[in-house]
RNA sequence: GGUGAGUUACUCAAGCGGCCAACGAGGGCAGACUGUAAAUCUGCUGACUAUGUCUUCGAAGGUUCGAAUCCUUCACUCACCA
């Protein structure tokens, strides 16, 4: 028993620092039912959750299916300063009201994964904002500047000749101080924040909580572009609240390639299932496509139900391999004789009259299925089906 | 506080007082090929019913027939010195 739920903890996992204290604390679940905390920070910056988040809630999910209690902690304070990870530049820092705002629908969503009977929601702000400048200086104490300055995106941008705020280096102080408040036992996040990780294990100590926080880390899932880190503001990103046609979509945009790591961190199905799948496609008798299929209706099942699942699917083949409409599109009624360009703005499939032109001198828009090549085109009355490149619709009546 | 260097579009980055809506790369969009995949090739990438007009090169002023380019002030960034 306590074998498989260490198997199933340490799956897809990255790095584990301090193993044998999760192996402790899971058997000692199983011998007499103490549970233990784990800790996860989440920035409120931005609205939605997408599926790179995903990768640590399902951590999260599967340590409370063996005696985890998660304290998710919202860090409404520290987005305030803004997590210098991975950025080249100081972040823009957020007003109050959209940090609350923000920190609500993430709950709303969270429970999609997380069993909300084994959770602790907790804001930083809550102890944060008592610290006062006393607190602070002490908390500072305990680290220099030379250790802060090894953090390899502080390195880079100090080399670099960038500007670090000194605020930035509180960040990893206080995300590890958060440790201590909580006296976290276990604590995950992606790779990325393996600095500010350790950070807790260093001031549980300084603080002389009794213990140290075992830390896990989960990799870092790619974005569709399959190159940068899924984010919202690159714009790379599958949201778990998209509509389901959507999720379909854009699972199967994803190269092959990506698709393995896709199902590797986020898929239910078991190591040995994907590894005999990867051969398979290898040996050429099962086709990348289905596979990939097979995902994109495992997500949106995972985020809605089967049902959809299916029309999604159907939805999408009739589009794209029998060539059909989508069932659903923005309509818009305009006046007659309206130019094609201005049409195509209002529809919102274009965002204005100059790359409106371009794409119908390059043979991107289409009306009713046929493309068109005349940018100076004036509708007359009727009822026309506008189409720009394969996936943006619009039904305009006009007159 | 002093000295020097810098700020150009989504990002990086070139830019000689007129040939600058601004080289190039990445990204993005579109076309071909496909499995709406990847890779590859090609075109486009400020706005405007448009061979022209308008607004853009950190901000505000100025010099000039003409400024991204020269001058002044301000803001911000970096380096060295204190």
């Amino acid at each position: 028993m306590v074998e498989k739920a260490l198997e199933e903890i340490s799956r897809g996992t990255a790095e584990v620092i301090d193993m044998e204290r999760i192996e402790n604390l899971v058997s000692k679940y199983y011998d007499d039912g103490s549970t233990y905390t784990v800790k996860a920070g989440f920035d409120p910056t931005g609205a939605d959750l997408h599926l790179g988040h995903t990768v640590l809630l399902q951590k999260l999910r599967a340590f409370q299916n063996h005696g985890g209690r998660v304290q998710l902690l919202i860090g409404d304070f520290t987005a305030t300063i803004g997590d210098p990870t991975g950025k080249s530049e100081t972040r823009k820092i957020l007003d109050n009201d959209t940090i609350m705002a923000n920190a609500k629908t993430y709950q709303e969503q969270v429970f999609n994964i997380l069993d909300d009977s084994k959770t602790e929601v907790v804001f930083n702000s809550t102890w944060l904002n008592e610290l006062g400048a006393a607190g602070m200086v002490a908390l500072a104490t305990t680290f220099n500047v030379a250790r802060m300055l090894e953090r390899d995106d502080f390195d880079k941008r100090f080399k670099g000749g960038q500007s670090i705020s000194i605020s930035e280096f509180l960040y990893p102080l206080l995300q590890g101080y958060d440790s201590v408040e909580l006296k976290s036992d276990i604590e995950i996040g992606g790779t990325d924040q393996k600095f500010n990780l350790l950070m807790g294990r260093h001031l549980q100590r300084a603080y002389n909580v009794g213990k140290e926080q075992a830390v896990l880390m989960m990799p870092i899932l790619e974005g569709l572009d399959g190159v940068q880190k899924m984010s919202k503001s690159l714009n790379n990103y599958i949201g778990i609240t998209e509509e389901p046609k959507e999720i379909y979509a854009k699972t199967l945009s994803v190269s092959d390639e990506l698709m393995w790591r896709y199902y590797e961190l986020l898929s239910e199905k078991s190591l040995e299932e994907i590894t005999t799948m990867k051969e398979d496609v290898e040996k050429g008798t099962l086709h990348p496509k289905i596979v990939k299929e097979n995902l994109a209706l495992e997500l949106v099942t995972r985020f809605y139900n089967e049902e959809l699942a299916t029309l999604a699917k159907e939805e999408f083949d009739n589009v794209f391999k029998s060539n059909q409409l989508p069932s659903d599109m923005t309509e818009i009624e305009v006046e007659e004789g309206i130019w094609i360009c201005k049409a195509l703005v209002d529809a919102g499939i274009e965002p204005s009259t100059s790359q409106a032109r371009r794409d119908i001198k390059q043979n991107a828009v289409s009306i009713d299925q046929e493309k068109i090549s005349d940018d100076t085109l004036n509708l007359a009355a009727g009822e026309y089906i506008l189409q720009v490149g394969k996936r943006k619709f619009a039904k305009v009546k006009v007159g």
